[in-house]
DNA sequence: GCCTACATATAGACAGCCTACATATAGACT
DNA sequence: AGTCTATATGTAGGCTGTCTATATGTAGGC
């Protein structure tokens, strides 16, 4: 998978891995992972400043918790963030559209 | 249609555009613009370098020519950017698959 | 003369994804 | 005890390809 063809992508990909239940990074990479056949392996330093990104924009609310001596950040859906993930997967239909219409042209 | 999202996707549409027939750099937006309905709007500051850099990689194979006082530059694929296009292609739908199976799960 | 459409091009800004590194705990195996 | 792997978070700095803004010039209509 070609790093530049996730760009702007991002953001609906951990909206859209939020949706069901809250979960901290190093689940939601397995998530993506698993969602995706395998196709999808984003490194950390991609999605731990995404993550804090998204909850800068209040999309996200993150907490500490503990498991042990481990400590994870568990993110969930705010409700500014359910509307932002509608608007994505919107755009993503219009993307796709726009871009495969060039692709793959009625012949 | 957010900037981000076209990026790593541009040289795919291009590529496509100038499957069928050579053509020049204005002529190529209008195309773009014309087979999205109107979604693609590429502005002039996207598609001359990149067609340059398309040229530069052995893809695309440009020339000048002149309709009475007006420079043109016309591009055509090359075999190698026409493997590219076949490469691109399948990209696109591995691309939409991955991020389709996370963003649409239950399918 | 002025405006719009046609046509190409470059400089610089910006965003966000990446690599590489840094840190730390838990459990299995040797 | 030491090592390895998996779990878990995070930052610094680089890269690259989009965009905006600007520059230049022709052609044709009003």
């Amino acid at each position: 998978m070609n790093a530049d063809a996730l760009r702007g992508h991002m953001d609906a990909l951990l909206l859209s891995v939020l949706e069901r239940e809250p979960l901290h990074g190093y689940a939601i990479i397995e998530a993506l992972r698993e969602r995706s056949g395998g196709a999808l392996d984003v490194p950390t330093g991609t999605v731990y400043p995404a993550l804090r990104r998204l909850e800068r924009a209040g999309l996200l609310a993150g907490e500490w918790a503990s498991d042990g001596g481990r400590k994870r950040r568990t993110y969930r859906l705010t409700d500014a963030g359910r509307e932002a993930l509608a608007g994505e997967r919107s755009a993503w239909r219009s993307f796709t559209t726009a871009i495969g219409s060039v692709l793959d042209p009625l012949r």
